[in-house]
RNA sequence: GACCCGGUAGCUCAGCUGGUAGAGCAACGGACUUUUAAUCCGUAGGUCGUGGGUUCGAGACCCACCCGGGUCACCA
């Protein structure tokens, strides 16, 4: 308590004064009948019916929120109350509430939950405001948040916001500073909110059904990426936290569940930049008797309508892009995108010329990458920041996709599609391996790159084996970073924005 | 993991080629009964990320480390 700084010391002053005179300083509940937003509507309707009483005021109406701005004038002060609906002001007067009751506002501070009881009416400077008669303290805050100012740009109604809380690493760090002061931040996250939920109706009209699969996993698998290992004491074994959903997912599929879904964090034992966070929510779905093609028409269709719900329009900004979401979305065969882009077929260059190509550009990171890999560099260098609008990417190299199934009729290729949305991957789905031989091949082919020292090869899961042994029909299934999808839908240019609690070191 | 940028008051930031730390907002005291980035007068507030080093003297220069942001690589 010695150490507690001015800022600090003073509100516990307050605290103790507050107790002196009575005051309970911590509420146990407060009875509203409406939000700011509804004093403002219920107040200019009945200005516009002409219902106003004597002096322009409305109704009396009790509300609650947080004090975000102060303004004192001697004998009269101005408040900002900012409720989950909005803002509002309010407007106290010492002959409305008495020497008593105006004296114990000094106790108050910006950051309090406060509620209140008065009469709406509008100032002379044209502001909705409520005039408060009676007020009850709900909780001190004892800490000061990092407010700033507010100004609204009177020619552009911008807010412009002066001294803010602008600390990226305290923003995340303290989530909920952030969210108090930001009611931009709050809504990203309602938005998040909104896209998931419009995600499960779409999946769930279209008949699918929603699962749970094992987060805690004895042996990990269905995607290439390094793992989180932790231990279960009484098996006394190394467990693993999931990757993907993707192999418990299809084993449903064998099971007879034809179609089902789950939306799931996923733990990927990787680096932290703008685009990744170690545990990220992922959406896969299987869908028996269909392929690729059947799911590209079922993604064009999911995009559209989950766009349409959250943004009321197949349009919407995402940085410096206007998105569009207008089917039937562009298809573009990898080769053929990346043979036009290199001004040769790619199918026939060698190994050595595709080195050749992308030494050329001077492409990071070239040693030891195989053909899949070049080829991938050099799409992704050449062709996928030009995809601004949805745009599906089909048909790629076998050695690109060795969980899908070979193009019929072209054997080089696979069914295989990537929907790209302002220059990134969003969906990524496959005809899906339905082939237990070809499967344990594969498999066998990962466990020597993992011998190799690969540690993101995966292993041999012969449980996965036996379930595609008794057999799984054709399967279309199809992944998505939810995150990223709520990136591009909130307008946010780092996953660590659409996510309330990114990854941080600790900061001890 | 590599490279670049950053960490100074509760918040946002300034601090020159090294000379014992500044502003605005917030806070506190005072004036002000329709203000709105309220205004005006006054006061107080700092282990300069951490630890070493150089120097008569380090917020600044050197080294190491911690934390964050960005770019690249892997991936969604």
């Amino acid at each position: 308590m010695e150490d507690l700084n001015q800022v600090l010391r003073v509100r516990r002053e307050k605290l103790a004064a507050l107790s002196e005179r009575g005051i309970e300083p911590f509420a146990y509940n407060f009875t509203r009948t409406a939000t700011s937003a509804e004093v403002r509507g219920s107040f200019e309707d009945a200005e516009r019916a002409g219902r106003l009483e004597e002096g322009g005021y409305g109704g009396r109406a009790a509300l609650g929120g947080r004090i975000v701005a102060w303004r004192s004038h001697g004998k009269s002060a101005f408040a900002n109350l900012e409720d989950a609906a909005g803002r509002i002001q309010l407007y106290f007067r010492k002959d409305v509430l008495g020497e008593a009751g105006f004296g114990d506002l000094d106790l108050l501070d910006l950051g309090d939950w406060l509620g209140v009881e008065g009469t709406a009416f509008r100032t002379r400077m044209g502001e909705v405001t409520v005039r408060v008669d009676s007020w009850t303290l709900l909780a001190k805050s004892l800490r000061p948040l990092p407010f700033g100012k507010v100004e609204v740009a009177p020619d552009t109604g911008e807010h412009i916001v002066h001294s803010g809380f602008a600390d990226t690493e305290a923003r995340y760090r303290q989530r909920y500073a952030d969210l108090a002061v930001h009611p931009e931040v709050r809504n990203v996250f309602r938005t998040r909110a909104r896209v998931i939920s419009e995600l499960r109706r779409f999946l769930d009209d279209e008949g699918f059904l929603e699962v749970e699969t094992p987060a805690l996993q004895p042996l990990y698998g269905g995607a290439s990426a390094r793992p989180f290992l932790t231990r279960h004491n009484a098996l006394d074994r190394t467990m693993y936290l999931r990757i993907a959903d993707e192999l418990y997912l299809k084993r449903l599929i064998v099971g007879g569940l034809d179609r089902v879904y789950e939306i799931s964090k996923d733990f990927r034992n990787e680096g932290i930049d703008r685009f990744h966070n170690p545990e990220f929510t992922m959406l896969e779905w299987y869908q028996a008797f269909s392929d690729y093609e059947d799911q590209m028409e079922l993604v064009e269709r999911l995009v559209v309508q989950v766009v349409e719900r959250v943004h009321g329009s197949r349009a919407f900004r995402f940085g410096e892009h206007e998105i569009r979401v207008d089917p039937p979305f562009g298809r573009l065969r990898l080769v053929d995108a990346l043979s036009a882009a290199l001004a040769q077929d790619v199918l026939s260059l060698t190994d050595r010329e595709l080195r050749e190509r992308a030494q050329a550009m001077s492409l990071p990171d070239l040693d030891g990458a195989g053909r899949g890999k070049l080829i991938d560099k050099l799409f992704g260098a050449l062709v996928e920041p030009e995809l601004v609008q949805p745009t599906f990417v089909i048909d790629h190299p076998k050695e690109l996709s060795p969980l899908a199934k070979p193009k019929r009729g072209e054997p080089r290729l696979t069914e295989r599609f990537e929907l790209y949305m302002a220059g990134t991957e969003v969906f990524n789905a496959f005809s899906e391996l339905n082939d237990p031989v070809d499967q344990r091949e594969r498999f066998e082919a990962q466990a020597e790159l993992r011998a190799a020292g690969d540690e993101e090869a995966q292993a041999i899961d012969e449980d996965y084996i036996r379930a595609l042994e008794y057999g799984m029909p054709p399967t279309g299934g199809v992944g998505m970073g939810v995150d990223r999808f709520v990136m591009l839908l909130a307008n946010q240019a780092s996953i660590r924005d659409v996510i309330l609690f990114p990854i941080l070191r600790t900061d001890e």
